[in-house]
DNA sequence: GCCAACGTTGGC
DNA sequence: GCCAACGTTGGC
């Protein structure tokens, strides 16, 4: 089993979202290397943090499952959609998302500051500066420092 | 709202 | 294939 991070932003999707819903297609990114994870190396049963970016303050919230693997994300061939690409054909789709499905909402936000000051989370890429990267591999260890933080 | 960091595009 | 210009991300 492999470990992520992924971020949104609560203004578009957050974590109470996905407590709803259950269950959401990981739409919309648009950036290789994310792609790439998503299409690739993200797997059944996979764990992923759930992460809110552009918020106040921004960090981890919940959990969540890959619950279907890599398939083409069909906004790209939707011209009403913002994350429409006129590059993108049916028998070449360029995009891919996952589908995750909710494990919990942790009882408070571990923010990036407290990621930054805990040295459990040293290395992690979410806390390196310029890190853009909206899903990212994650570390046993650090992984396992999160769930660490909440069982203290 | 600012802007640093980073990714993408396109002229050459 | 280089790199300047431009667009986006995301913390602050």
């Amino acid at each position: 089993m492999r470990y992520w991070l992924m971020k949104s932003e609560p203004g578009t999707y957050s974590i109470e979202d996905l407590e709803r819903d259950g269950v959401t297609g990981w739409e919309g990114v648009r950036n290789y290397q994310a792609r790439n994870f998503m299409r690739d190396e993200m797997h059944l049963g996979d764990r992923v943090l759930f992460y809110h970016s552009n918020a106040k303050p921004p960090g981890i919230v919940g959990l969540a499952e890959v619950c279907r693997e890599g398939y083409p994300d069909e906004t790209q061939w939707d011209e009403s959609s913002s994350y429409f690409d006129p590059k993108a054909t049916q028998e070449k789709p360029i995009w891919w998302r996952v589908d995750v499905k909710f494990m919990k909402k942790f009882p408070e936000i571990l923010s990036l500051d407290t990621l930054k000051q805990d040295p459990h989370f040293e290395g992690m890429l979410v806390i390196q500066r310029g890190a853009r990267l909206s899903v990212q591999p994650v570390d046993k260890r650090h992984y396992q420092a999160v769930l660490q933080h909440f069982t203290k």
